[in-house]
DNA sequence: TACAAGTTAGTAAGCACTTACTTACATGGA
DNA sequence: TCCATGTAAGTAAGTGCTTACTAACTTGTA
């Protein structure tokens, strides 16, 4: 339970704790929520007295404000459109919105915890949530709104709401990576890779099902 | 705060109370999850004294389990393709989804409370979503996959598996739902009726979105 | 008047957070 | 090369408050 890897009868550099910190406390978070979480705890997992906790964090508050900063600098908001740049110059419609369902579903693979996170600060209305979805989310509406609504005008799209195509869109891949993380994570129900459900999401929206 | 809509200076029965005190107490755990409720507040806001609380359920946890039995009778658990059950005789495609979106997000809307219980208790690991996952998704899953089976041995619907095309359309269900209510409760993104949601879902599925 | 509904006034344990202190270590002048 | 010194890493032992939960009592009503 308590220094888990290594042994480090020495001491830390206080950036190298403070990020351990940081990261012990995600994991927590993402696991039992904020209010399910105690310093001590995280301090006990850490391998260190609580009072260092509130040596690097003024309080619980700010530890959680500053997850998000360092989860907002670190991982996930790099441009989500850099990987498809080639299929937005070439009109590749299956090409976008396959990079797009890719990318996604591999990087809430990779970071479940974060989804955790989010799902929590949304429950608990904190400022996470607000933040994500403000900046990211919002982004990727005006951006994938866009994209339809360009097509549409070249005659290729048919005439709908784009931001009802981007939600349609946008919850096959969120509430996938949902169920993989919360529900069903032995994925009784459904186990395919990233790059099938990546595929046949795209297929779908742009083909749909009937012959 | 206290005593919100009527006044009751004389008392109330015993199986009144306690359905009064596990109605505020889902009310409470939808906002702000298990550990961030507290027993004296679920005694403040129904108006009555926190040893009332524990007269009715033998401790916190027992009064979650109790709110699970309540939602389960109560609630959502009834059948779901009883609505649709003309449609699905007459092999109306587009009537058997559009009716099982409309039905899914008039529900959500109409039980917010229950989308945050279950997340909460997705979250948390509590058995509240394990249950309802395993009885109530995990029907809907084999009934609309086997419906697609069907259509697809007809001829009429592509070869795609079937499990892939329920996950992207309860996916399309669940994410509006959960947008509406966690992340954009005042729908600044998007703003649609149930029933246009229902039949651009239903569209996008069957149809997509290419011309 | 019997009995259920209700309260008051607790308890021990747990919470976020603080205080007052101790240790390890890099550094620079002798 | 030594070791005094300033500083940052670290701790033990609290603080006052909140938590879930209880016991012993009072009150309303059938």
């Amino acid at each position: 339970m308590v220094n888990n890897t290594q042994q480090m009868a020495t001491r830390m550099s206080g950036e190298k704790r403070r990020i351990q910190i940081l990261e012990v406390a995600i994991r927590l978070f993402a696991k039992q929520g904020f209010s399910g979480t105690t310093t001590k705890k995280i301090a006990e997992e850490v391998g260190v007295s609580e009072a260092m906790v509130f040596k690097h964090f003024a309080n619980k508050d700010k530890l959680y404000a500053d997850i998000i900063d360092y989860k907002a600098c670190n991982h996930g908001l790099e441009d989500p459109f850099a990987e498809i740049s080639e299929e937005l110059k070439a009109k590749d419609d299956f090409g976008v919105f396959y990079g797009m369902a890719l990318n996604a579903l591999r990087h809430h693979e990779e970071d479940k915890d974060f989804i955790r996170l989010l799902l929590h600060s949304a429950l608990e209305n904190h400022e996470l949530s607000k933040t994500f979805f403000e900046s990211y989310v919002s982004e990727i509406y005006d951006f994938l709104s866009g994209y339809i609504n360009q097509r549409q005008k070249e005659g290729v799209f048919i005439d709908v709401e784009p931001k009802i195509v981007v939600r349609a869109f946008v919850g096959m891949m969120i509430h996938h990576s949902m169920s993989n993380t919360l529900w069903d994570p032995e994925q009784k129900i459904l186990k395919v890779s990233d790059e099938q459900a990546a595929r046949e999401f795209a297929n779908i929206l742009l083909d749909g099902i009937k012959k």
